[in-house]
RNA sequence: GGACUGUUAGCUCAGUUGGUUUAGAGCACUACUUUGACAGAGUAGGGGUCGUUGGUUCGAAUCCAACACAGUCCA
């Protein structure tokens, strides 16, 4: 039966994909096999696919079928996080639609609402990696607040608390006026923002603290700030300003005085050399406010309007109170001068707004102690970065780590497991009765009203727990499987999170497993598109990867993303590589109907062709060699490179001349044997490239042979090869072939340029004094340039086109070959650049330093190159002088 | 401002410990071909001296330094 034009791919998708799942294809459970565990990084929950998915997962699949492949128990594992920030705010949303304001609902109402939430939009993600063709574990999915997973993460809170590692304190922290929430330091992005800098006056205090003629300037991008200014600092060295130290000066528009004080944080050479110093909105200033015992004045409510202690423009949002502040401090004539200034503004990670540098009571875990064993396993290699570059950030990180504050002012999440009492005493535990119990037992109350704090915690202080816990590693410690499973041995993810996530990862495990999560950590590049803009929802340029993989197939999609993906770069993603994916599929396809005529030809009685070894003989060391090399990229991660070795084996080496040699002549069907060869040989290359494109390979499985059920090319063993260099018979067979491509190329070039038709016989005539290595080559060589014969001759031909290939001429004579001079010219051409190559030789090889210097193999190669190029050279003006 | 990474064909990238030629691939480009698997194709071809400068070396795209440019992270 003959295959349809192209390949039906959303057919085959569905069919393969829901096939897979019904055989439990994926479904891992601990055996007497080696296992090779990867968990997913698990996406936020409220995540639809992207490109940054779409790369990343990918990669785990094709890392995952390929270890299924080679004879691993593979468990790819599930899940979602709950990303409390991102999946709060658009509950939030979805309320405030409906007219309802979070405010007006108990703790427990927005939660009902939030898992209803969750429940029927939640995990959409995980739908659409199926499309993608992921083959994960389905039964073992895993959400960050699954009840054991919950109850783990408050062990670890409670665990790290009687530590002494989590504590409680009042610190100067990023907070998202918008999510009305802490942030740690890693959800800060700062970017560079256009501002202007304007310079204030601030009248000197005269006598009885009436203002005198005086001023002192100082410089701020933040004008409404000033009003929470509690001094002014000037470096202790600066003359400009060494009078004035010890005085008082007076807020614009408000009056208070102020003093001036001494430091030498000051830059002198910063704006005007004077600092305003605003403890309750700055990190530098709070720290100088400290050492002097400032006051401290806060001027801005939790959602970013003024407050009353601003004294004015209270209720007033902070960039509005900006807008109106300048004005009044221009009618003031405070403002001396305003001037365009360019300076880094941290924004919000999840909700992107500008986040103010506040004083609030939070919990911090420290890192310290936790940091020191997860740096040195990287260091040690013990857990190896792919590309090792990453090391060195890593090592930056961890050895100026900080304090976290794990803490947000959010409902959604794991709720902090402290209780208080009305005298703000309180106690950390599992539950209420085990706080009450604690209560007793730590203050001798005996029946304390108590009520849990409100906050819940970090995500990411759920989401460190997970290689572990995904196997129920802590709520069942020491069970069958994460005994099994755990560590695991890849983690892809992207660089962005290597602080986030890949590092508190590691400190996890060593606090709770004694050991390291994973062993290898794969670090994807960046996805940015054409102008090499990073892929974001904010600059919509992010391409809709469903209706993609709905248009060209999941195959090309995944082709298309990786094919530009070397290994830990950033790439600049076209959507052009999806042609390239889609034709590679249709080649494919092509070749699978090239080969299924054969084999319905073969029931006819159609006459035999000739039984041929050659090109069999040839493949088999050409897919060895291949193999052995992909086999090498993939266990350095170089996957795209992979896959471009396998793209190239395919087309060229298979289609292009494979199966072009070994194509019956028309009217003959291919000869039992060699139908059997090639198709082996096409399974095996399917075999290769599933982990790559699962959808189009198993399809091919199924057409080249009848299978039994089951028998399916996600659970089929890869060859594995012998260990050690390819045998001599291999390299011979492999250097033929290469000198087969050489002369039926140089010849079709010939006859290109004679005006030769394709259908145009040609006779020729060879000069070689190595008869041997034409014996199997012969006949393919001449039914491939549509030559009648090939006679040995130690004589040109009369009238003949001359092609050089190495040391050998070949000649080729036919009716109505014009000879336009051009073949000349290429070989004029070819013997200055052979004469230059031998010069550089020369100069070489006649130079002592050379020769005293050099290893020996690297004189011999030159030596060779030499007399390579010498009997080149003669034979290229043999032929240009005619002689023979 | 600090640290790191990169700069190779029109574009996107390989080039693994310096020496298998005077640097490779894909896409794009040019000419020819509608040949019975494939025009989503075939056949052949053109195109770069490896950011700049200097150094180490018998030998540098590859190692070192400075500079320029770009990017990332951190403050």
């Amino acid at each position: 039966m003959e295959l349809s034009k192209t390949f039906s791919f959303q057919e085959a998708e569905r069919k393969w994909y829901d096939h897979w799942v019904a055989f439990g294809h994926f479904h891992s459970t601990p055996d007497e096999r080696v296992p090779y565990t990867v968990v997913i990084p698990p996406p936020n929950v409220t995540g639809i696919l992207h490109m940054g998915h779409c790369l990343n997962n990918t990669i785990q699949d094709i890392l995952v079928r390929r270890a299924r492949m080679l004879g691993y128990n593979a468990c790819w594992v599930p899940g979602t996080d709950h990303a409390s920030i991102a999946t709060e705010a658009k509950v939030v949303q979805m309320l405030r639609e409906k007219g309802i304001a979070k405010s007006s609902l108990s703790r427990d109402a927005f939660l009902g609402h939030a898992w209803q939430w969750k429940d029927t939009y939640g995990g959409i993600i995980l739908s659409q990696l199926r499309r993608l063709g992921c083959s994960l574990d389905w039964e073992r999915t895993t959400f960050t607040m699954d009840p054991d997973y919950y109850r783990s993460v408050i062990q670890v809170f409670n665990d790290l608390y009687a530590k002494g590692s989590i504590y409680r304190g009042k610190r100067m922290i990023h907070w998202d006026p918008k999510a009305k929430t802490a942030l740690s330091d890693e959800e800060v992005i700062f970017r560079e923002v256009q501002s202007t800098l304007y310079h204030l006056r601030y009248a000197i205090e005269g006598a009885a603290g009436t203002p005198s003629d005086r001023y002192i300037t100082i410089a701020t991008v933040r004008p409404e700030t000033i009003l929470g200014d509690t001094a002014i600092a000037v470096h202790p060295d600066d003359d400009r300003y060494s009078d004035l130290v010890g005085h008082y000066a007076l807020v614009p528009l408000i009056g208070r005085r102020i003093p001036i004080i001494a430091d030498e944080y000051v830059a002198m050479d910063f704006g005007t050399g004077a600092l305003k110093v605003t403890p309750a909105h700055d990190m530098n200033d709070y720290q100088l406010g400290m050492k002097h015992g400032l006051d401290v004045v806060d001027i801005l409510e939790a959602d970013g309007t003024m407050s009353e202690a601003a004294g004015i423009y209270a209720g007033l949002d902070r960039f509005e109170a900006r807008k109106q502040i300048i004005p009044a401090l221009e009618a003031a004539g405070s403002l001396e001068k305003a001037e365009d200034y360019t300076h880094q503004i941290g924004f919000s990670e999840r909700t992107d707004v500008v986040v103010e540098p506040r004083l609030s009571l939070q919990w911090w875990l420290k890192m310290n102690d936790l940091a020191k064993p997860a740096l040195q396993a990287v260091l040690d290699d013990q857990i190896r970065f792919h590309p090792a570059k990453y090391k060195n950030l890593y090592r930056h990180w961890m050895e100026n780590i900080r304090d976290w504050c794990i803490s947000r002012q959010l409902w959604w999440g794991h709720r902090i497991p402290a209780w208080y009492d009305a005298e703000g005493r309180f106690v950390v535990a599992m539950d209420e009765a085990d706080a009450v119990r604690k209560f007793r037992e730590t203050f001798g109350v005996e029946a304390p009203m108590l009520l849990q704090d409100e906050d819940c915690l970090d995500t990411w202080f759920s989401s460190w727990l997970w290689p572990f816990e995904v196997f129920h590693g802590l709520s069942k410690p020491g069970n069958t499987e994460v005994s099994y499973y755990y560590p695991t041995h890849t983690l892809v993810t992207a660089p962005e999170i290597i602080f986030f996530w890949v590092a508190r990862m590691i400190m996890a495990g060593f606090e709770y497993k004694g050991t390291i999560p994973f062993r290898d950590v794969y670090f994807t590049g960046i996805v940015r598109d054409r102008q090499g803009r990073k892929m974001s929802k904010q600059l919509g340029n992010s391409p809709d990867l469903l209706a993609m993989i709905d248009q060209i197939g999941a195959d090309a999609v995944r082709f298309g993303i990786l094919i530009s993906s070397p290994a830990g770069n950033d790439l600049l993603w076209d959507p052009a590589t999806n042609e390239q994916g889609r034709h590679f599929t249709h080649k494919i396809w092509n070749a699978l109907k090239l080969v299924r005529i054969w084999m319905d030809n073969s029931d006819q009685e159609a006459s035999l062709a000739p039984r041929t070894d050659w090109p069999h003989r040839w493949f088999r060391a050409r897919l060895d060699e291949a193999a052995a090399e992909i086999n090498r990229l993939m266990g350095q991660y170089r996957l795209s490179e992979a896959l471009k070795s396998l793209y190239s084996l395919i087309w060229d080496d298979f289609c292009s001349w494979y199966l072009e040699w070994v194509k019956p002549l028309p009217g003959h069907c291919l000869h039992e044997e060699d139908l059997e060869a090639t198709t082996s040989y096409f399974e095996e290359l399917m075999q290769l490239l599933h982990p790559f494109l699962p959808f189009i390979t198993e399809e091919a499985w199924h057409l080249l042979r009848e299978r039994k059920p089951g028998d399916d090319i996600c659970v089929s063993r890869l060859r594995t090869l012998e260990k050690g260099s390819l045998s001599e018979a291999t390299s011979l067979l492999l250097a033929h072939g290469i000198q087969l491509k050489e002369a039926i190329t140089a010849i079709r070039d010939a006859r290109n340029k004679a005006k030769l038709k394709s259908k145009d016989i040609i006779v020729l005539t060879c000069l070689t004094d190595d008869h041997e290595a034409y014996a199997d080559i012969l006949q393919i060589l001449c039914r491939q340039v549509n030559a009648s014969s090939l006679q040995f001759s130690d004589m040109p031909a009369e009238g003949s086109i001359p092609v050089v290939l190495g040391k050998d001429r070949i000649f080729l004579q036919a009716e109505g070959a014009m000879d336009d001079g051009s073949q000349a010219e290429e070989m004029r051409k070819e013997l200055a650049y052979l004469k230059g190559f031998l010069e550089s030789v020369e100069k070489k090889l006649s130079n002592e330093r050379f020769l005293q210097h050099a290893k020996p193999e690297v004189v011999d190669i030159e030596r060779k190159k030499r007399a390579d190029a010498i009997d080149k050279i003669r034979t290229l003006e043999q032929s240009l002088t005619g002689r023979g």
